[in-house]
DNA sequence: CTGAAAGCGCTTACAG
DNA sequence: CTGAAAGCGCTTACAG
């Protein structure tokens, strides 16, 4: 198998490297029958361009990385997806990144922009904490989403999320209308304004305009996983048998919920109501079928292409972009 | 945001750019002086080697391509993943590429040995038929995964994967065992002798074994997604209501065909006993608990690179791997 | 509209 | 043990 440069295509169609080259990127300074030409022998050799040597060049235009953190989550591949399908008009190139739930994805941004010269970047899944210190010196567009950046260390960068708050509050509101009143909350550790503090502050908001209590004790810390959320909940529902819902922070915490009460002969809906956030596929096909926040995905991998594309292409200034989710109640709630 | 090259490096630590790759590449022909002054500078300047100049020398040694079909299914990626912990000690880099289930992997494939110089490949979840043709000049190393290619044009790739076609025997003899006598078979469009083949004829295997008739109308065509399962199977067990067992060629179909059945007001594993093949997490937390069977995903991860690694470093043929997978059954099937 | 030449940041014979 | 030099395959001023 002959892996051809443009170097050989050049020798074959008989013109030179200079002008193969333009006709690989299309520009506009090439006669019609030079390109054609051209094309005919690129076609023929089934030329492919060596992408190392492309990017060494780093006047090149643009690349962004999309680095997503934990590649379990359903919720956080289908947005790296749906980037993908929307930066297709931008000039960049766009490389994903799955990295480890426990890997530093500031470390890997900084390593990729020496790397791979990346000069745009999108966070997916990230948590914003002292560890983003390290991006202090990078000075080029990033936008993180599923989170605000507005009041952290990061604020120069964009952001688009959902409005968590606002999502948390609609939620344990829907909760209470329906009658229930001992409301666990499922979440992580939070930090500062990220999105588990964020949830955490609408539900508690939901719960006093409706002067409902809330203990303490019954925020239950997990990770955002199905044997973590299962595991955190058996020993919470044993101690706390009068909880009648559980608002959780994400669906997979909320899908190990429900099968810890289940261990537990308790009956969802009947005995506790639970509703997740993200909107994940499977729990549309679940029994009972997962009452959630959905994550306007599409909208927000769109908004997230946009305002990198906007400043990295016109200097535009970091924008901070908060949209709204859908509150999807089916079988895991109860009827009012 | 200074980016330091290797000329830099040289620079300030006063030697030349030759000896700042070879430290760079841990050849042993530095002094330890030198090595260590070199170190000391570059970890001052956060060095991080150019990956694109790096792989423009072709003799760099070995880059491996893992191109994942169908980024929707967590166990490909989960196999994908385990393959990179796999990896670690081998000398070559690898590169994951998850690629839509529409796309055509063999093209990719090739364009990834032109663009990237990729000098071994393994597939994950890829389907062996006309298309791969495209590969007929490539040379090099490759290894499919979960797919046998022993009699496939692809026979000089090595393959690993598990035993379909006992594995599904085993499947369907559990299913007899327990009592169940109208058994159905959801599973993909098959060609040759890929793993819905082998899984189908592991199912009619054991159906002749033990003398239970079998309907074709009783094979039911999907593809192996939730929504789609969910959809081919509403219409199936509203024609069928005889069936007593489910034979499901992937755990998301199983889901989506434990949903229909649900949807029908028909009890699972009371009216139709389910299982499904893969394994996946989610499957542990479902009510009921999902029967399965379990793929040897380490191990498939493990053999997979071990033999691409055997091929690439030490010119061995093409191997043929089969594993055993592990039947286990849960609560959607019915008790003995 | 076209081409010769320099250079992107590295690695690797080759020579000392 | 160390360095000067060539070259990987491309792009992009610059000159015509």
């Amino acid at each position: 198998m002959k892996i051809y440069t443009i170097r050989d295509i050049a020798d074959l169609a008989g013109v030179s490297v200079t002008t193969v080259s333009r006709v690989l990127n299309n520009r506009p300074d090439v006669s019609k029958e030079t390109q054609e030409k051209v094309q005919r022998v690129m076609a023929e050799c089934h030329f492919v361009g060596n992408a190392n040597a492309r990017g060494l060049k780093q006047a090149d235009g643009d690349m962004v990385a999309i680095i997503i953190r934990g590649r379990q989550n359903p919720f956080l591949s289908s947005l790296a997806e749906e980037m993908l399908q929307q930066a297709y008009d931008m000039k960049a190139a766009f490389i994903t990144e799955y990295i480890d739930e426990q890997a530093d994805e500031f470390r890997h941004a900084l390593m990729l922009t020496h790397s791979r010269r990346v000069t745009g970047l999108i966070f997916v899944g990230s948590r914003i904490d002292e560890r983003c210190r390290v991006l202090d010196g990078v000075n080029i567009p990033m936008v993180f989403t599923t989170v605000s950046t507005q009041d952290t260390p990061m604020a120069r960068a964009a952001s688009v999320s959902m409005d968590d708050r606002a999502m948390a509050c609609a939620a344990v509101e829907a909760l209470i209308a329906r009658g229930c009143r001992k409301i666990a909350v499922f979440g992580g550790d939070y930090l500062g304004t990220d999105s588990p503090a964020l949830r955490a502050m609408g539900a508690k908001e939901a719960l006093l305009r409706h002067s409902v209590a809330f203990d303490v004790n019954c925020y239950v810390k997990t990770r955002f996983t199905l044997p973590d959320a299962h595991a955190v909940a058996l020993p919470f529902f044993r101690s706390h048998p009068d909880i009648d819902a559980a608002f959780c922070m994400s669906d997979l915490v909320a899908l190990g919920v429900i099968r810890a009460l289940h261990d537990l002969g308790k009956s969802v809906p009947g005995d506790v109501s639970v509703i997740g956030v993200d909107g994940i596929e499977v729990g549309r096909y679940t029994t009972p079928r997962l009452s959630t926040i959905e994550q306007p995905v599409t909208e927000i991998a769109r908004q997230s292409v946009q305002v990198l594309s906007d400043m990295m292409e016109n200097g535009a200034p970091a924008r901070h972009i908060t949209l709204q989710g859908a509150l999807r109640l089916t079988e895991s709630v109860r009827a009012e």
